[in-house]
DNA sequence: TTTGGTGTAGACAAATCTGTCTACTAGACA
DNA sequence: TGTCTAGTAGACAGATTTGTCTACACCAAA
């Protein structure tokens, strides 16, 4: 411990080259898939050299996996910006951010539920990276459902897992006229009466 | 017209080398993934000469393309072998396939949400085939809505389809304790009261 | 001044990818 | 018998894949 050199200003920084890297991959992978994306190809749009990409990342599923916990990352920041409301809006405000998603150009779908779709093995390191954010997901729905007075809030979240991951597949296949729309009539329907009413 | 050869129990029979390539690429990508299978691999599983496959598909695109199109016809065969019956059972008997397929060994969720994960460009052929399924099932759900006295089928049919993307990604990728209870669940919260009770 | 860390540039290997092409075989039919 | 069709077997080209390795440059700290 004693000796390192490490600026109290470096916490959390890490390496620009690294950061570089795993910026492009989060575009690429996003926008084309990830088998579909070389590593010669990001490490030309990063402008970092072979060598350097393998020693942060010793193979291509890590990149990968970095690439799913860097996705987390961002969706819980989202999440993190809609502060603090009442159980029943933070909800709907967590729902609404499915259609603000869809409305960004580039918009492409879920990245857990794409990437899931080319890793076949439950077991992958990528995989398990996939099932964590989603766990994390429903027990935050969960406890958000019990907070609004929801008398069996794990169904219920299982039900807004299910309508939540709908949800982001029509807005991406099927692109509805009224998206707001459907998610609001959508979730209320799956929310039953409001308490204050 | 005149002249041609063809027996009438040839027709709709197709070359059996062609048939052998399909159903081991339905297989095959079912189980991987599109981008993961290669031809080699699927012409050696086969047993078809190169030659034989490219004669039949042109370019790989075309054999995904014919995947798309064969799980369609799967899809609306396992439909078809419902039956008749009221509106609302038949809808019900619809979602309940989905738990019967999520329960046979080697599911690995839903074939057109896996693809279409894999074909970034909308305009693919092979994204057109998924849009195409996808807008007969929909309708389909439609006018069964509307038979059972649904006073929106159109949008009803939208959050049918919702709920169905939702339960076949859950069934994959989160395999909940009572699937079919859950898919009861959702699908009669959506439905709303039979007119019969 | 020397040493270690971080990074660049790019050759290279070995495998795999799609797609083309040649040469051959077997059966059906005229 | 001769011809046409369907199919086999496999070499080949050219591109692309992941991953390793060598040689060099720069900077900061001891």
């Amino acid at each position: 411990m004693a000796g390192h050199t490490t600026d109290i200003t470096d916490i959390g920084r890490e390496s620009s080259a690294r950061n570089r890297v795993l910026d492009t991959a989060t575009r690429l992978f996003y926008a084309e898939g990830v088998h579909a994306v070389g590593i010669d190809r990001i490490i030309a749009e990063a402008g970092v050299a072979k060598a350097t990409f393998y020693k942060y990342f010793p193979a291509k599923d890590e990149l990968v996996r970095a690439y799913i916990q860097n996705q987390s990352r961002l969706g819980r920041a989202a999440i993190d910006r809609i502060g603090k409301r009442p159980a029943r809006d933070t909800v709907l405000a967590i729902f609404d951010l499915v259609a603000d998603a869809a409305a960004q150009p580039g918009y492409r779908g879920c990245p857990f539920l794409n990437a899931a779709a080319e890793y076949p093995d439950p077991d992958h390191p990528v995989r398990q990276a996939i099932g964590e954010h989603r766990r994390w997901k429903h027990d935050l729905l969960r406890d958000l459902l019990a907070a609004d007075g929801n008398p069996d809030p794990n169904t219920s979240a299982d039900i807004l897992t299910v309508a939540g991951d709908g949800l982001l597949i029509a807005s991406h296949l099927d692109k509805p006229a009224n998206l707001r729309q459907l998610i609001r009539e959508t979730i209320l329907q799956i929310l039953g009466p409001s308490a204050d009413r």
